[in-house]
RNA sequence: GGGCUCGUGGUCUAGUGGUUAUGACAUCGCUCUCACACAGCGAAGGCCGCCGGUUCAAAUCCGGCCGAGCCCA
């Protein structure tokens, strides 16, 4: 009977959530492990990413369970920006901008509501167990509060600060244009080369935006670029205008676009910006907000970009530094709304200071206990990289405002703590007018980075704030599970946040997974029609099976997805099933009073090493190793050998027991892996004996005692008796017919347990046969040590040995003057007997009589 | 372009200096065997991406190349 996955999920998962078993104790006296879960993005249908990596954060929770931890593991949703807003304008066939601002925000409201139910039904289908008495989402006041608050400390401690800073800029719709907002097109534009005199010299430049000119700051060559290092560090006067800048290196220009030699102005594009921080450059304001020349520009003043560009080449050709231009195609940012070439523009924007504290940073990231270590060089690697403070202000609608009011001067009133959450567009400031010059204060129209949000979710769930008791508790967390795609901006800037606002650390230690690819080993495109549905994959193998493929990934690395794990998954899942199918069968059967044998003691030591193996593996975070040792285990030696051999003494008292305690200890073993299996087996064999509610209830079972030298024993008992039922296979005798005898060949003494060996292959005699075996050395080697001591004498000495394999008889082997152990040769013999099929193992073989 | 990661039988994967390179899925034999044919036993299948280096010894360490992935406010 195959086993009924759909019906035990849905009946375990209901059960779980009525009994509220995953259910945070505040009060517990256990030690708290505590997750900071990525809050789930609400835009919609579960991806067979978020399956992914929410199943290897929910293995975590529950393997801390079971090592005996109260464990703390949010449920919540992160519902604020962009993909929301675009999801609400698809739905309604409306334009944010153009819509009324209060209402548009409550449509965005509604339509992520509308999404977390059905989010958290996928939670609940694949056995992942979130902690829904600690639930957050972003777009509540009550997050949004504290989002506020601790806006208003940085700003309290002068880490807050307005500034200037380009955004993506359409001057048609006059509005700011985030980054996924651009659509690119190639177009056709010319590269114009233009003259710049210096003291004794020409530079002719190559620009496709003659217009910046009055902007040009400064020219830029490759420092490896030798037509031009004897120029570097001279200026040049720039054309029309007369003033003069600089020539400076930078490794980011292109040595072969145009001349080499390109005008940096601020603010043309974001290789611009970036040599503007690096080369602390003045910001000018050369176009505005319509997409007009400002005063900047001279007499050009009131042109549009286009006008500009064409009265300036004229000029230029006038003025005889014109060289030349020629048509080439560029991609251009445009507005995907109008299709207008966008600007970048210099606005005020909101930034949080970062850069003072990129060695701080290093030092912070190097506490953390990282999994895996690389992840930690990305990290790095992204603040040498950084040249400006965090950006936190955005010109949207859908997220937590800037507490801030401006006066026409652009004085700045910020909220009071006590007035959180406040939204500037309606609630009045906390003083009447600007205290510097008394005029009427605005609320301000612009919203957080989304990252703002996030990434004080370590601060929000440990009660900052809010409650100093559970605080002092809770902070640090004990893990931030995360992708790799977002190190350098949830990781980095909760990292940053925590510690400016507690000096502390938000986690202990963090986790980076990597993505699930398509089959092809390509990303999952929509387009491409590679995108595998996770529904799909429950529907078919289900949850368990689902968390099988999951567990077999390694942490970090990209995977591309293979249904062959699902497959195995259900397999072992029926096979687990079977199991406690087999016990349940013969349970309360028992009529002998047995005691423990040799193989009773080998399966004992076999799980106990496996549960400490997994352990390991899964403090580690190595899913993939665990399930590998917890199925080896389950599968071959509890399944394969050892239910085989106690088969036919399964009417014992002990014999029960032990296969009892073995199975319970096996799923207890595996349910942080394999919650509903282990579950529906606990429910279905175990409870009425053990009593406590759920499987989930239980710690890694203490060592059960077992004999090391009876183990060693029952290992080689299990081991001929599985030669030996191979024999009968081969020879075509049913596993359930009775044979004369079986019979050990071996040349030195070998301790097996006769009756169980004689009961499973259902022999009447088994008989011992001394000697009469012919050896053959096959392979000889040494020990590595042995390696390392020898060197390149060892090819030698195995010559020596394998012209004279006599030597290998005494204890010790002289060789050129060392006495060498013959324990550490490692010779790999074959083995045979004349007349008799046998099959052999390490100094043994087997036969059976029919 | 830069940083990091990956490249092992048909497909995917384990293995981070030293037995005959692990296992899964697929393939082929044999077996309904009293938990399980979604099973058991067995077989076939590999110049460990390419080139060079270090070493007595390299899938494993180093360098280069090729291919793939993530990120670059």
């Amino acid at each position: 009977m195959p086993y009924d996955f759909k019906e035990s999920e849905r009946k375990w998962s209901t059960f779980w959530n009525e009994e509220r078993i995953f259910q945070y104790d505040f009060n517990s006296a256990k030690p708290t492990y505590s997750i900071d879960t990525p809050p789930r993005y609400a835009s919609g249908k579960m991806h067979i990413g978020h399956a992914f990596h929410y199943s290897h954060i929910d293995m975590v929770a529950k393997y801390h369970r079971i090592k005996g931890e109260e464990v703390f593991f949010p449920l919540c949703f992160d519902v604020n920006g962009m993909p929301i807003e675009v999801n609400v304008e698809k739905k309604y066939g409306i334009k944010m901008r153009e819509y009324d601002r209060q209402k548009f925000v409550k449509l965005c409201e509604e339509f992520a509501e509308g999404n977390i139910q059905a989010m958290i039904g996928q939670f609940n289908s694949l056995g992942i167990t979130a902690d829904p008495s600690l639930y957050f989402k972003t777009d509540s006041e009550m997050y949004r509060k504290y989002t506020q608050i601790s806006f208003i400390r940085l700003f309290g401690k002068g880490l807050a600060y307005k500034g200037k800073h380009p955004v993506n800029w359409c001057p048609r719709c006059e509005t700011a244009i985030a980054e996924s907002e651009i659509v690119y097109e190639e177009r056709d534009v010319f590269l114009n080369d233009i003259k710049f005199k210096g003291d004794g010299f020409e530079l002719v430049i190559s620009t496709t935006r003659p217009e910046l000119i009055a902007a040009c700051v400064a020219i830029a060559v490759n420092p490896k670029d030798e037509r031009y290092s004897h120029l570097v560090g001279k200026e040049v006067r720039v054309p029309l205008f007369g003033k003069t800048v600089p020539i400076i290196t930078d490794d980011e220009v292109l040595m072969d676009f145009g001349t080499g030699a390109e005008m940096v102005c601020s603010v043309g594009d974001k290789a611009d910006l970036k040599m503007i921080y690096k080369h602390s450059l003045p910001f000018l304001k050369n176009i505005d907000e319509q997409g007009k020349l400002t005063e900047n520009a001279g007499k050009y003043e009131g042109l549009s970009v286009k006008e500009a560009q064409k009265k300036i080449v004229e000029d230029l050709k006038t003025s005889g530094d014109f060289v030349s231009n020629v048509k080439i195609k560029q991609n251009v940012g445009t507005c995907w709304r109008c299709g207008t070439p966008l600007e970048f523009l210099q606005k005020e924007q909101w930034f949080i200071k970062s850069i003072d504290f990129k060695d701080d940073l290093k030092k912070w990231a190097e506490k953390l206990e990282w999994h895996p270590q690389f992840m930690k060089k990305r990290l790095e690697d992204w603040i040498d990289s950084l040249s400006w403070d965090w950006v936190v202000s955005r010109q949207r609608y859908f997220a937590t405002p800037i507490p801030v009011w401006e006066c026409k001067n652009g004085h700045q009133v910020v909220a009071t703590e006590e007035q959180c959450y406040v939204d500037p567009l309606v609630d009045p400031p906390p003083t009447s007018e600007c205290p510097t010059c008394h005029l009427p204060l605005k609320g301000s129209e612009e919203v957080f980075d989304t990252w703002m949000d996030s990434s004080i979710s370590a601060l929000f769930n440990t009660y900052y704030v809010r409650d100093e008791k559970l605080f002092s508790k809770l902070y640090p967390m004990s893990l931030r599970p995360q992708g790799q795609d977002i190190i350098r901006t949830w990781a980095y800037y909760s990292l940053l946040r925590g510690n400016l606002l507690t000096g502390e650390n938000p986690w202990k230690s963090i986790m980076i997974d990597g993505n699930i690819m398509a089959p092809d080993g390509r990303p999952m495109h929509a387009s491409w029609g590679n995108v595998v549905d996770p529904n799909v994959l429950l529907d078919k193998y289900g949850a368990d099976a689902f968390r099988y493929f999951t567990a077999s990934c390694s942490l970090g690395e990209d995977t591309a997805f293979r249904e062959r794990d699902l497959v195995r998954g259900q397999r072992l899942m029926n096979k687990i099933f079977n199991l406690v199918s087999f016990l349940e069968f013969y349970r309360g059967k028992q009529t002998e009073k047995d005691e423990l044998r040799a193989v009773d003691h080998w399966i004992l030591k076999q799980m106990d090493s496996t549960i400490e193996q997994v352990k390991s593996a899964m403090d580690n975070f190595e899913f993939d190793r665990a399930i590998r040792l917890a199925e080896t285990f389950i599968w071959h030696d509890l399944a394969d050998n050892y239910v085989e051999i106690i088969k036919h003494r399964i009417s014992g008292f002990r014999t029960y027991e032990t296969i009892y305690r073995v199975l319970l200890s096996s799923m207890i073993m595996i349910a942080p892996i394999f919650p509903f299996i282990s579950e529906d087996s606990y429910q279905r064999l175990f409870r009425s004996t053990e009593g406590k509610r759920s499987v989930f209830d239980f710690q890694f079972q203490n060592r059960i005692p077992y004999d090391e030298k009876e183990a060693h024993n029952g290992g080689i008992t299990a081991e001929v008796i599985s030669m030996m039922r191979d024999l009968k296979v081969k020879e075509k005798i049913s596993l359930s017919e009775e044979i004369r005898g079986a019979s050990i060949f071996a040349s030195s003494e070998i301790l097996v347990d006769d009756e169980d060996v004689k009961g499973t292959i259902r022999a009447q005699i088994l008989s011992y046969e001394k000697g009469q075996i012919d050896e053959e050395i096959t392979s000889l080697k040494l020990t590595p040590d042995l390696y390392s001591v020898l060197r390149d004498r060892a090819e030698a000495f195995l010559k020596t040995l394998k012209e004279n394999t006599a030597l290998l008889g005494n204890d010790t082997i002289e060789f050129e003057g060392r006495k060498i152990k013959a324990s550490e040769v490692l010779a790999t013999k074959s083995y045979s007997i004349q007349g008799t099929k046998v099959n052999c193992g390490k100094g043994f073989c087997v036969s059976i009589t029919k």
